[in-house]
DNA sequence: CAATACCAAGCAAGCGCTTGGTTTGTAAAC
DNA sequence: GTTTACAAACCAAGCGCTTGCTTGGTATTG
């Protein structure tokens, strides 16, 4: 099961829009957006021009901006928790299944869907309370699939801080990697995977 | 030299306002709106309010409205660069100074001065390109400190990971417990600082 | 009696969203 | 294979409201 086929599978579903379809361009297009002025510096005429149709046609395929940056939130949450599930399945040993979860967010993070991800780190108060409340049900699934593996190694012993404080800092710590990671700096996805690694300690013995 | 007269020092020195004064008095309602709402959603009319005085005669002390995001901003980088300063002064060994700039930095973005961190942390954007560079220079006084001492740290070769690399990550996970922190829940600043350093590895042998 | 701090009123611009009508794609009906 | 039917996709225009900010005048203070 490899990233592609991860995609393609949710489309299928229709769990997440085809980024080729005119709603997947849009949520692609908004996310850039969001991610670059924030959600209330772009107004629904910027939305409209960077798919080239007027701003009222918007409201054919969404019936309020926020519809929007909800969509944004929930696509992304639900290809990342397949993502992340299976690069867990794909590792074998405990440490190993961290790492793999740390490379994937960091992936997720600083690659093709890094804009989505900066928004749902970003944007979250733009959402009205009745979305928070969706969207966060779906990352609470999200969140146990680190818990699992944290806990596991808490066990193993190779872990002594407590998992709930250890993957809020490492939420913190990888999201705010968007802030200033940049690919062509000299430094790959997979050295930044290795010094987080190091920083924790958890380098093979 | 505490907190308090570090303050008052700054004070005297014109560069962070009095809290007492009126202009303080906005500066500090302003952090908690701008930190609740965000900048964009909190109108000049809210911020007036906020002091009990009309929104117009808000422009009797301040230009725009961006001049007061950006005075909030100034203002918190000051008085937090003398704490750290302090805290690391204060310190005898290298190890030390870092743990005492961990738990400086959670309660800079925990305490007192919280909404003004947040909002140093997640309004950066909605500040004009101009008012980026001033502030800027002032944060990079800031983070000089961190680097020198985990420089010294990996000298000593306790620290593995590249220093800089260390203070990014440090950066966005001591932030992010501005969204999941409370004090109330059984969990102290100095419980959290002992976490991170565990977390590091870096527990007193 | 000046300077400072404020109020009451409102302006111009920009915002999200609505409206009524036109084009486009599709598929059955003849 | 043309016609008919109809919904989805879109446009042009603009409405009602909020926004940051201005203006001219009035208290308050040292």
């Amino acid at each position: 099961m490899n990233q592609d086929s991860i995609l393609r599978s949710l489309i299928a579903d229709n769990l997440v829009s085809d980024p080729a379809g005119a709603r997947g361009r849009l949520l692609h297009e908004a996310a850039k957006l969001f991610r670059d002025k924030g959600y209330e510096r772009t107004t629904v005429r910027d939305l409209a021009a960077a798919v080239g149709i007027q701003s009222g046609s918007l409201f054919h395929h969404f019936r309020t901006k926020e519809e929007i940056l909800k969509a944004v939130m929930v696509e992304t949450i639900r290809l990342n928790t397949a993502l992340m599930q299976a690069a867990v399945d794909a590792a074998s040993t405990h440490r190993d299944k961290l790492q793999a979860l740390i490379r994937a967010e960091l992936e997720s993070i600083n690659g093709q869907t890094g804009e989505a991800m900066a928004v749902l780190v970003f944007e979250w108060r733009s959402l009205s309370e009745a979305s928070q409340v969706h969207v966060l049900e779906l990352r609470d699934i999200y969140e146990q699939l680190w818990l699992d593996v944290l806990e596991t190694l808490r066990q193993d012993g190779v872990l002594t801080a407590d998992p709930f404080v250890v993957r809020r800092m490492l939420t913190g710590a990888l999201s705010w990697t968007v802030t200033w990671y940049r690919p062509d700096g000299g430094l790959t996805l997979d050295d930044l995977t290795a010094q987080v690694v190091a920083m924790m300690g958890l380098t093979t013995p």
